[in-house]
DNA sequence: CTGCAACCTTGCCCTTAGGACAAGGTCAAC
DNA sequence: GTTGACCTTGTCCTAAGGGCAAGGTTGCAG
C-alpha cells in the first residue's frame, strides 16, 4: 500500500495533482491508515498513469472523468484525431514562427513599398498615401494572396492616364463638401470605369468574404464625409456593392 | 482607423483578448474618439498579428511583453526549439493514447496473469498473491523492461522446489511474531539462497534507480511487522540492500 | 422621430489545473 | 529527543481569457 508521495513519484506527478483529481472525482479517494494517511493499492498507479496520459493529450479533466468504458472508444479516436490535428497546427506555427525571425519589421512586399514610393511624384496627397498603405497593411496581413491579386490589377490601374487621374481626383475629393455637386460627377465616372474595367463586380469580391470588403471601405469612409457620400452613390449605382479605390 | 471589434475580427481574436494585451502591456492602447472608443491604426493588426503568432506558439504573454530587438534572435530559436520538443512529445503521447485504445483494461501481460493463477496450486496464501500482484502492476507500469527481466527470473525461480519452499516460509511468516527465532532462521537461508543465485546484488539494482526498489520494499514492510523484521535482519546480512521476495 | 440591434465602455466574478504556503500531526533515523 | 521528511487540511494565487451587468453610442428601419 503506497502512500500519496510514493504514488505520485511513481507517475511523474506533484501529490497536488493526486489530490486535486481526488477533489474532480477522477481517482477514487482510497481508505486511510491509522494516523489518517491516505493509502493506495497498486492499481491506483494504472488508473493515474491512464489519467495523465490523457491528461497528457489536451483532454479537460472533466472529459477524462466522464469517460466510460462504453463512449471510451469513440472518444479516443475523437482524442487521436485533435491531436494530429493539433500538430499539424503546430506546425504551420513553427512555419510563421520562422518568416518572423527572418524577415524581421518588414510587414509589407518591397513592391508594394515601391509602389507607394513613387505616388507623391503622380501627384497623390500623403494623406491618401498613408491610408492606402494602411488598407495594404491589413490586407496583406489578413488575406495575402488576395492581396496579391489587388496589388497587380492596382498598379496595372496606374498605368492608364484616365484612371490614375480617376484616383487622382478621388483623392483631392476628400476635403469637399459632401453635398458639392462634383461628387455626383466623379461618381458617375468612376462606377463606367469600373464597370468597363471589371463588369458590375468589383475584382475578387464575388468570390470572398464580404465583411473585410465592409471593413476596409469602413476605414475608408470614417476619414472623411466626402468620401462617405461617394461611396454612398457609387454603390447606389452599381447596387449594394462600394468601391475601395483600391 | 479601425474599432475594437473591427480590429479583433480581422485577427480571429475576441475583443476582450485585445484588452488583456492591452492590460498586460503587449499593446499599446490607441487613442480615443469622441464617444471614447478606442481607434486602432493598421499597425495595431500588424502587432496584433505577431502577438497571436507567438502566443500559439505557446510562449506566456509576459514573456512576449518583454520581447525586444536585441534578445529576439535568441529568443525565436529557444521558442522554435521548444516548440519542436512539443510536436515531439505530442506524437509520443498519440503512441500511448493507441495503446490504451487498443489493449483496454488489461495491465498485466498474460504470462503475469497465468503465473499468479497457478500460486494458489503451490500453496501461496491469497493474501501473498493479492500482494504480489500489485507489485508486478506497478513494476510494469512505470518500468514494463525491468518487470519483464525480473518476471523470467521469478517464473524461472519457481521451478527449483527449495527456492519455492523459501517463498512458502516468507508467505507464512506473515503472521509470525517479530521475535520468533524462526524468522531469524529464515532469514539466514534467504540470504544464502540470494548469494548464491544472484552474488551479493539482488537481481537488476545495480542498475537501476534505488528508490523503485525501496518503495516496493516499503510496500511489502507495511502490512506484516514480521515481513519487516525479516526485512531488517536480511538487509543486515546483505549490506544495505533489501530483498522483495520477488 | 423613435425604436431596435449591434456596437462600445468599465467592472466584477468565474474557470482550469494546479503551485505555494501555513499550521499542525507523524514517522524513521541518528 | 530532536531533526528532516513525510502527511493532513485550508487558504490564497496564477494565466488567459469568458461571461455578464449596467450604461453610453451608432446606424439603420419603420
Amino acid at each position: 500500500m503506497l502512500t500519496i508521495g510514493q504514488l505520485a513519484r511513481y507517475v511523474g506527478v506533484s501529490t497536488k495533482t493526486v489530490r486535486v483529481y481526488h477533489a474532480k472525482g477522477l481517482l477514487p479517494e482510497p481508505g486511510r491508515d491509522a494516523s489518517g494517511y491516505r493509502r493506495y493499492p497498486a492499481q491506483a498507479v494504472v488508473d493515474l498513469l491512464r489519467i495523465r496520459t490523457l491528461a497528457d493529450a489536451g483532454v479537460p479533466l472533466a472529459r477524462i472523468r466522464d469517460l466510460t468504458p462504453a463512449n471510451l472508444g469513440t472518444e479516443l479516436k475523437q482524442i487521436d484525431a485533435d491531436l494530429a490535428t493539433r500538430i499539424k497546427q503546430l506546425r504551420a506555427i513553427r512555419a510563421r514562427l520562422r518568416e518572423l525571425a527572418g524577415g524581421e519589421l518588414r510587414f509589407l512586399p518591397a513592391e508594394v513599398d515601391d509602389h507607394l514610393d513613387g505616388l507623391p511624384a503622380l501627384g497623390f496627397s500623403a494623406r491618401w498615401i498613408a491610408m492606402e498603405r494602411d488598407l495594404w497593411i491589413i490586407l496583406y496581413a489578413t488575406q495575402p494572396d488576395l492581396a496579391d491579386t489587388f496589388f497587380r490589377d492596382q498598379t496595372q490601374s496606374l498605368t492608364d492616364p484616365a484612371l490614375r487621374d480617376l484616383y487622382l481626383a478621388s483623392d483631392q475629393a476628400h476635403d469637399l463638401d459632401p453635398t458639392d455637386p462634383e461628387l455626383e460627377a466623379l461618381a458617375d465616372r468612376i462606377v463606367a470605369a469600373s464597370i468597363e474595367r471589371y463588369g458590375t463586380e468589383p475584382p475578387g469580391m464575388s468570390s470572398t468574404d464580404p465583411t473585410i470588403h465592409q471593413l476596409l471601405q469602413g476605414a475608408v469612409n470614417d476619414s472623411s464625409p466626402a468620401w462617405q457620400r461617394l461611396d454612398t452613390m457609387i454603390r447606389g449605382r452599381l447596387g449594394r456593392h462600394g468601391v475601395t479605390g483600391v
